[in-house]
DNA sequence: CATGAATGAGGCTTCATTCAT
DNA sequence: GATGAATGAAGCCTCATTCAT
């Protein structure tokens, strides 16, 4: 009937809707969506249960807030990461490095972003299509300046983000560092010159 | 399938079994995992919601069951698109090319293994696990036959499987389609020879 | 999801739907819809909470069933007080007397009644077709027989109603007793011959 | 309408008030009492919420001054109707379609006074009891005139009132419109001259 | 083996009302 | 006067699981 989350218009608000996101971030990484409830998060951030639904109309909405900053975050330490950078391979390395630091230091909230395709497509989807558009517009360039081997570029960022994403996932979600170098060394290698003996 | 019962059983509670497997493979891949209810498995089934309990103890555990019964025939049927192989160019294609049918045909299954994850780690870090070691296998043979880069055979591997797992996610799961021939023989120029300029 | 009450199948299913419906007539009769709730009716009934959703998709739904009986019923025990009877004077007594019987016997039912039309309309007008059009084929047969005046005999049912009504209103519902007879009297009167002076 | 604020306020109070008033009034006879939420009503009335609060102590309380507006205006408007006339018949048909007119002007106000019974009966009686007075009274002078046949007239107003009120339901709440020519004959033939052929 | 009724804890959400600013 | 954030009780409903037959 009434679902109208507001946008707070006082600071108090402000401050009030902030910690539910951080609460949220907390629970839902450390416990999954299914397994936190609304009435964990509130209690967590220590507002009664109703106080939630000024701010979000659902627990869904939360989420989805949730994996779009997350996004926007790790869009931009990608950015910043390779920003500066001029040689190729450097670029490679930090790139792949941030998103696995990225991955590392925010273990809970990748995990928020792998679960939310369960919960609704549309979420993940957005998520993955504007990571997958940076990179790509990044490989376009390099391949434009004669660096990489042409191709369809999207597929590239794709094989490069499933990659990425799989490191991710066994190293910062599971055993919870950063790959050995050794590690980091072959996946790079392997992106630079695929399979294929020298 | 393949369903090896836990518990002996008469014929007939075989097949009672096998409905409950198959009936779950379908509510599971269609509806997810929380959303399909042991009532709606056993309502598809054709059986009384009791039974179920007959045979496993809690909706997780057919879910691990279903979860290997997927791993086992994946892994057989790379296995069976490689085998007989010698080029080594073949071997990747098809390989690659099983893994993404595998995926298209059974789109739901594939999607019941992801969502494995947030249920259970468990379950998806064997599946997981074994497939890895699969892969691992064939690249040592490869490492060791000159035929491939040497490095971390376990990294690349997972590399690989990142690769296959992202085109499966975006063609099979979300496009409901094989990838196009650019898109495949562009992944395959890049796990043959990475990103370099020939 | 997953909304599918059924009909029991068991005498001991049978007993708790009808305990539910026992309950419900009485805790909506006596405290109205919206402040009976689902959980003081299986209260009442002495069943767990959750047992009201195995035969009632909703509250709502209840409510139906339960309209619908006493529409049933109404027009039976209308049927039955005028069936045998030939004089047309008689059979307008006994009809208004067995209209309000009802009503006084069954003071709780009539306000659930009325209410309906506030929860939802169809449940509300269903009923009263139903009673109008058992009403109107009455008069019809009056009307050919030529015991009573020509006119739209539907439009003369739902005068007899809104008249029966409004007594059934204020003598039953408020006041908890048959109207005294000098206004049954009159209204009888009111119903042979208007307001014109003989 | 007539709004009459029970604390003496300012200017600006007063126009609050007001607002409040015919906010409640649209948002209730649309939606209906439980329906409608203080929120809406506010968000209506373009005021904040706690506003509510100064003006009236409880949700109740504003659908209390509500109905009695209503019945002030019905009640007016009813007089009006018959009020300079003399012929008998013209008043019947006068009386009879200001009541239906209003009804259909106002078909959600008319909801809210039959949907008060069940939040407040007190609310409701008072409105009838006062509607039924005024009809009384009128019937009593005609009767003293010789116009009219004897009897109890309240019992008379309130079979007046059934009928109107039975007329009003069916052609304004549920079809919207007022009732067609040959109906109102038919009511006003009925309360003419009963059912009696002639 | 199979049934299906029963459970009851727990989840999400709404909303009238209060209160500090 | 007015605001709008905060409350918390209460409501409806779902569902994995148990148990008597």
């Amino acid at each position: 009937m009434n679902h109208q989350p507001r946008k707070p218009v006082t600071a108090r608000g402000e401050r009030t809707r902030c910690k539910l996101l951080d609460a949220a971030e907390r629970e839902i990484g450390e416990s999954g969506f299914h397994t936190a409830s609304v009435s964990s998060i509130t209690r967590r951030a220590g507002v009664a249960q109703g106080t939630f639904y000024i701010y979000y109309s659902s627990k869904e909405e939360i989420l989805r807030e949730l994996v779009e900053n997350i996004g926007r975050t790790l869009r931009a330490s990608l950015n910043d990461a390779i920003d500066g950078l001029t040689d190729r391979i450097e670029i490679e390395r930090q790139g792949l490095l941030a998103f696995l630091e990225f991955a590392v230091r925010n273990k809970n909230l990748y995990r928020v972003v792998l679960e939310s395709q369960f919960i609704d497509e549309a979420i993940y989807r957005d998520y993955y299509l504007r990571l997958a558009q940076a990179y790509t517009a990044k490989l376009q360039q390099a391949q434009q300046a004669g660096e990489i081997r042409a191709g369809s570029s999207a597929a590239q960022a794709w094989a490069l983000m499933g990659i990425a994403n799989f490191l991710g996932l066994r190293y910062s979600v599971w055993e919870g560092r950063l790959p050995p170098d050794d590690v980091i060394e072959t996946a790079l290698a392997f992106i630079r010159g695929g399979l294929s003996p020298d």
